[in-house]
DNA sequence: CAAGTTAATGATAATGATTATCATTACTGA
DNA sequence: TCAGTAATGATAATCATTATCATTAACTTG
């Protein structure tokens, strides 16, 4: 049960996040893909971003404040300028671990990284 | 200018921090250190937190859901368990990058790493 | 294709975490 | 000791996100 019925704002809210490189936020989401279906509410935006990253088919990136999220999901990272707050993919080869964790029991399935520091424009 | 003044409460705060290794959200500092300073108040708490942030004497950890804080600031990394929410220290070696990313001009200036997985008990 | 089932939506209220405000308290340096 | 002002406690305000609920619109089955 609970099957999975199309729409056209759950498309239009995957396409956007497809098609930009800016990691926006859902305020950022929800005016952009507004062009495209005016009558979208901020509330379906917030459940779709939520289904789609359940999906595996986004990425949600908390950063402190408001979460980002990114449509291109295979394995990369990130960069936050701590005086802007923008966000910015790493052209930076895989960093998963290659030694197992000590003392550690639990099963690890993924991970996340994020770098910090002032972006070329701040850094003046 | 604004100079720093010692306070009972602030002092507390980061004891606190300092002596536990559960990384605790702001409300659990605030209600272990209630047994300490009574009178403390959940918005001292959170101004202490943000203060000691600042002066680099406690980490943030953001995850999602509520901000988590750890006492200890050596180079170490974190895993959390998706079920439980639990975050755990990981004993393992650093991952700091060996290569610059491409195509960056900003300036890194560090990094934070996040595991995800199941812990040992929520395995079963 | 029409009718019924129910997932999805839009609008908005509610929640939860964090921050701001403000009158009062208490460090600190003179 | 005392004036200046950082810090506090109490609480209101804010901001992001989630829940609620009546309505709409996919799907499915006859």
């Amino acid at each position: 049960m609970a099957t999975l019925r199309n729409s056209k704002q759950r498309d239009a809210v995957l396409k956007d996040l497809q098609l930009r490189y800016d990691h926006p936020t859902a305020e950022d989401v929800y005016l952009s893909v507004k062009k495209a279906v005016p009558s979208i509410s901020l509330a379906t935006v917030y459940r779709n971003l939520k289904l789609l990253e359940s999906e595996g088919l986004i990425i949600r990136i908390p950063t402190g404040d408001s979460d980002r999220y990114d449509g291109h999901t295979h394995n990369h990272y990130h960069f936050t300028c701590k005086y802007c707050r923008k966000v910015l993919d790493l052209d930076i080869a895989d960093q998963s671990p290659v030694a197992e964790p000590k003392d550690f029991d639990g099963t690890i399935t993924g991970h996340s990284l994020m770098f910090f520091g002032l972006c070329s424009k701040c850094k003046k």
